[in-house]
DNA sequence: GGATTTGTTTCCACC
DNA sequence: AAACAAATCC
């Protein structure tokens, strides 16, 4: 029988297919197994496929999940609709954009976009570029449109305007309302809009409410407790009328408060449905026994949880290794080699290792040392493929070809590669384009006529625009590859980044061609199909156009990018890309205070708790073993910073871990404290790390006024060397010191521990 | 209009 | 430190 692999909790929560359900799982409890499970089965009790609905966290997640599916149970189950928020309602804004005024070649705007938006409002209205801040803007606006805030309802709200009058930032609603009105102008809506205007079409339209209620009558939502209001509300909608709403998640993993998520949906779900069903899934398959239990020491340390134990039979397996360096450099270090060795000794793989951090820019090191060791890696995180320049160029043309009204669009490509149109004469279009109230490609397209420009400059901005113009008469009768390519050769991008020597020119055309790849995907990919019940004929939800193709891949993030060939090799990402995934061996580098738990959120008992949520799903990743390491001292945002280990270390009871001392200086230093032989102190401090032997004898001089130009001093990793300046005064001196073999040094000397000779 | 230099910002996570 | 924006020069 279909359900015979699942344990019993499991298996009650697949079969309860009727009525609102809430299963709470614990980490590496068999969520997903549930969820691919109990769409199977309600297949099985021949539900029509095109009634369910799935809103899973990632593309790929569906992806895989729905292959599972159509294993278990067969074909039909092709037609059921997956995939996260964002991909499944910009599906269907794309086919009711009518009912609000938009076109289905709507573009879809990055953060990006939105910000550059926002702060050209900024600058049109004069405002304070500082204060005004594009980045602090775009949370504001976010913040209020995932908890469908319309401009109007900003500008009602007492408390809101109140706010933003105590924060000096009176225009804000101000902002908010015309940053919309572009958006709509340049026919295009940002990541919330989708979940806005979803939650808009349904206010609005009883018909389509109907339909989209009886056409998914059966709604299950994976990692619920990350859903924001408008997610939660556009679900509430769709649900009530059939009700057979499955919710799944785990409170413990909430880990997106920061962009608008709101763990109450999940904690308040039995008060929404109050018969709502509740299944607690608590065996955890994935990790082994101290790993678990030291997650559990963790999370027990946040308030308003739902109860819950989440447990395993897997063995105690491996203690967790924390290690503690002097620097970042060591900490890397120290990753590669355990890497290397697990690899020798284990006889495992590179794609069984994950690093997680908390920051992306803590991969620099890391990245540097596997290169440097030629251990194969990739990163999740950073520039994401569909960040990078030339990617964004391309997509850029595409946009505008797919929707000329794109503004942005337009003023990223209008002279790039160089046309000769500069700042000068796309003001001049800017000017007319806001008087003939039209986007400035129609200004270009249609009143050219009416500007001052000389007559070459003309030629350019017309030549551009036919060209664009032409190719968009196409866009719905050829297939994106076709245009695509077309397009990115009229561009003369190519030519135009192969005339420059720089050597990242090789990395650029590869990307080109790895979009140009996706374009060929995409087009070949299977048809997302509706079963018209009455005719039994197929339709396409979708065609294989490039609007579409411009839609889907806006939508993409960095982990749902499809395996490249051989994928052997170890992971990097942060710990949010890496929520839902698992590895036999997860690292966890730079547990530090200021840095994990972050340095915003150390004030607030509230973002405390979401960090440590985080710490919690890092830990849980791990199968086999889990290492946690700090280093002393750490290069960030141009300056050398020095941190405490982080306060989430201490939580954990110490029989669970094994600790050991990284040193740069004495390779046999690094040993290993079995858990009772004599512990050091998990909150061992920077103090304690100096009663440590010293290679040259003396202890650190610690009065910081003892200090004198000239001196003759020696330092643990530069040796000897001499004080040629000194500034500051107490805590805050600082050094220039000539080493021997190093050079010239700035050291700030609370930190330097230096010695006197 | 384009290239080069100089100054400034960002320092948390992302669909 | 690096990415980005503005200012300056040609």
């Amino acid at each position: 029988m279909l359900l015979d692999e699942l344990n019993r909790e499991q298996k009650l929560a697949c079969m309860n297919i009727d009525g609102p359900n809430l299963i709470i799982a614990g980490a590496g409890s068999g969520k997903t197994r549930v969820l691919t499970y109990k769409i199977a089965y309600l297949i099985q009790q021949n539900i029509n496929p095109q009634n369910i609905l799935a809103l899973t966290f990632t593309n790929k997640a569906a992806e895989e999940m729905k292959e599972r599916i159509i294993n278990l149970v067969g074909d039909k189950a092709k037609y059921i609709l997956m995939g996260t928020f964002h991909s499944i309602f910009s599906k269907i804004l794309r086919i009711e954009a009518d009912r609000l005024g938009y076109l289905s070649s709507f573009t879809i705007y990055d953060s990006d976009n939105s910000k550059s938006v926002i702060k050209a409002i900024v600058k049109d209205f004069n405002l304070d570029e500082k204060l005004y801040n594009k980045s602090y803007l775009s949370n504001r606006i976010s913040a209020a449109k995932s908890r469908l805030i319309s401009p109007q309802t900003y500008q009602d709200s007492e408390q809101l305007m109140l706010e933003d009058r105590m924060n000096s930032r009176p225009y804000i609603a101000k902002i908010y309302q015309e940053y919309n009105y572009r958006l709509k102008r340049n026919m295009a809506m940002d990541f919330d809009d989708l979940l806005f205007n979803m939650n808009v079409l349904l206010r609005d339209n009883n018909d389509l409410l109907l339909k989209y209620q009886e056409r998914f009558r059966y709604i299950l939502v994976d990692e619920y407790q990350d859903t924001n209001f408008a997610q939660y509300y556009i679900v509430k909608k769709l649900a009530a009328r059939h009700r057979n709403i499955s919710v799944v998640g785990d409170d413990a993993q909430s880990i997106y408060a920061f962009r608008g998520a709101d763990i109450s949906n999940i904690l308040d779900f039995q008060k929404d449905y109050s018969d709502a069903k509740l299944f607690k899934l608590e065996q955890n398959y994935r990790s082994t026994n101290n790993i678990v239990n030291a997650a559990n020491n963790v999370i027990s340390q946040n308030k308003g949880r739902i109860e819950k134990n989440v447990w395993t039979n897997n063995g105690d397996g491996r203690k967790i290794n924390f290690c503690r360096s002097d620097s970042d450099k060591e900490e890397a270090k120290w990753i590669c080699n355990i890497i290397k060795d697990r690899k020798r000794a284990e006889g495992v793989e590179y794609k069984d290792f994950a690093i997680l951090y908390r920051t992306n820019q803590q991969s620099r090191v890391i990245e540097e040392n596997l290169r440097f060791l030629n251990i194969p890696y990739r990163i999740y995180s950073g520039i994401s493929f569909y960040g990078r320049k030339e990617i964004k160029d391309i997509m850029a043309y595409f946009s505008l070809v797919v929707n000329p009204s794109d503004d942005e669009a337009f003023l990223r490509v209008i002279n790039y590669p160089a046309r000769s149109i500069g700042d000068t004469s796309i003001n001049k279009l800017k000017i007319l384009a806001n008087e003939e109230k039209v986007s400035l490609f129609s200004a270009a397209l249609n009143h050219l006529d009416k500007v001052s420009l000389t007559p070459k400059t003309k030629q350019s901005i017309l030549d551009f625009v036919l060209m664009i113009h032409a190719f968009s008469i196409e866009k719905d009768k050829t297939d994106a590859y076709d245009l695509g390519i077309r397009i990115i050769e009229k561009s003369f991008i190519i030519p135009n980044l192969k005339k420059d020597n720089d050597p990242s020119v090789e990395d650029k055309l590869g990307n080109i061609d790895e979009l140009i790849g996706a374009l060929q995907a995409f087009v070949e990919s299977e048809d997302e199909l509706i079963l018209d019940e009455l005719t039994g004929e197929e339709i396409a939800l979708s065609n294989k156009t490039l609007d579409v193709f411009v839609q889907q891949t806006s939508l993409l993030s960095e982990t749902d990018r499809g395996d490249k060939n051989d994928d052997n090799k170890v992971s990097l990402m942060t710990i949010h890309s890496a929520k839902g995934l698992e590895f036999s061996y997860v690292f966890v580098a730079g547990m530090e205070e200021n840095l994990f738990p972050g340095v915003l959120s150390i004030g607030s008992q509230v973002e405390l708790e979401e960090e440590r949520r985080l710490f919690y799903v890092a830990m849980t990743r791990a199968k086999t073993e889990l290492a946690l390491s700090c280093a002393q001292m750490r290069f960030r945002n141009g300056s050398m910073t020095f941190n405490e280990e982080s306060r989430f270390l201490s939580e954990i009871d110490k029989e669970y871990l094994v600790e050991s001392y990284n040193n740069h200086k004495d390779k046999t230093r690094q040993r290993t404290i079995s858990s009772n032989s004599d512990f050091v102190s998990i909150n061992r401090n920077l103090k304690k790390l100096d009663t440590l032997p010293n290679p040259i004898g003396g202890t650190p001089v610690t009065d910081m006024n003892a200090f004198r130009e000239g001196m003759e001093v020696f330092h643990d990793k530069f040796g000897r060397g001499k004080i040629l300046s000194l500034e500051g005064k107490g805590d805050d001196t600082k050094a220039e010191v000539q080493f021997d073999g190093f050079g010239i040094k700035k050291l700030v000397l609370r930190f330097a521990k230096l010695k006197l000779k």
